[in-house]
DNA sequence: TTTTGCCTTACGGTTTTCCGTAAGGAGACT
DNA sequence: AGTCTCCTTACGGAAAACCGTAAGGCAAAA
């Protein structure tokens, strides 16, 4: 069975144009495109209205902030307010994203069907996934296919991401400290954000903090 | 007069896809698309050789590596190579980086013709940069037009980069000053740079050097 | 020539980061 | 129970960054 109804949520045209011809090419007979994670929200909700829910929806995770004002402005924020109102959609991520720890997430928190990452063969990757799930399968490109078996000491964690960013926001460490405390995200005591600077300092090989924030932003990682 | 052959690199295929739908819809009836730089590089030397050359290069900046090992890993490199052989081929970037400092750059550097920024747009964008520069005229995309008017370098000049580069790269202040002294750039002493960081620091309302490198970042000046 | 202003450098003190060591706590397993 | 391991936290010393002040150099202006 494949699917007749998909919603597509990606902001870039180009892009788009490319998921499209997928899509017809699968068979999907009603394809519908949107730029902007609000707009998304508010076709699904129309069709749900309309008792012609759609059956999948394929987002990207970043969306490009512009002159128009969103509510929502990424593709997770999307399907949390989706998976509240109808659990059984169907949702594929289509993302340059490949961390491990993000897909995981995504996985176990919102209950995606399948993550394909965006590159030389994306497009195949993503027919193999809508393929993939229509048979009810959890479709993970390869890239990203052993995120849910957790070897992974290596990964760096949402923790580390927020140590980084308030980083380069500029806070001190003992500022850091107090911030973590203040907002319940354990571990909180300076000594703890000072070991786990170090240890991501020895997984970047980086000379100092100021080393990692800049090594960590080339990643793409802030 | 519109191009006839242009040759496209760009990495991932759903991206080429609407390239190539792009292309036809101007009229261009050969196109060639590429995943590789080495190929792009390799195409352009097989159609210079056989006297058939491409008139138009689309190319984005950033390629993905994989298991194929490249000589050529951005178009930045590719670029630079077919310039020695090709001074008067037509360039486009067509890229998801918006760093003016950046553009600046591979316009006076390299001398390409346009620069389209990949967004909502990208597509419409890019039709338009072919126009353009098929008229001889300089494209680039609004996110990066007053790239090239010098009125947003506040006063920071090769010192202050020179400081922020290796400052970035994990240098010590007394490194730096050492490096400095070896270098022959002046000044060099240590308290010379912690007064010229205090300086920057000021400038972009940094609470530490941190945030500075972090700032700079994101300005795109390093 | 002297003065003035700007830049470079030096120095001392405080704060923050860096790094090793060690104590306390929670959970797993015997 | 006990041991073991992992994680969090605490502490102290060395290094580096941060910050104000002051001295010397140099060149343009008086």
């Amino acid at each position: 069975m494949m699917f007749s109804k998909v919603l597509v949520a990606e902001d870039m045209d180009d892009i788009n144009k490319g998921i499209y011809n997928t899509l017809v090419n699968l068979g999907v007979a009603n394809i519908h495109q949107v730029q902007y994670c609000d707009d998304a929200y508010l076709k699904f909700k129309k069709a749900l209205l309309e008792q012609d829910p759609y059956e999948l929806l394929i987002t990207d995770m970043s969306f490009k902030s512009d002159h128009r004002k969103q509510q929502l402005t990424t593709g997770e924020e999307l399907i949390k307010k989706l998976r509240v109102e109808a659990p059984h959609l169907k949702v594929i991520i289509y993302s340059i994203e490949d961390r491990l720890q993000k897909v995981r997430m995504l996985v176990n928190q919102h209950q995606i069907n399948a993550y394909v990452c965006k590159g030389r063969r994306g497009l195949v990757e993503l027919s193999k996934a809508v393929y993939a799930i229509s048979d009810n399968q959890l479709y993970l490109s390869p890239e990203v296919k052993n995120a849910l078996n957790p070897n992974n000491d290596l990964e760096i964690d949402e923790y580390d991401i927020q140590l980084l960013t308030q980083l380069a926001l500029g806070l001190s460490q003992d500022e850091i400290s107090n911030h973590f405390t203040k907002h319940n995200i354990s571990p909180s005591s300076l000594s703890s954000i000072e070991k786990r600077l170090n240890k991501l300092r020895i997984q970047f090989k980086a000379n100092n903090a100021i080393h990692l924030v800049a090594i960590a932003k080339d990643l793409g990682l802030l």
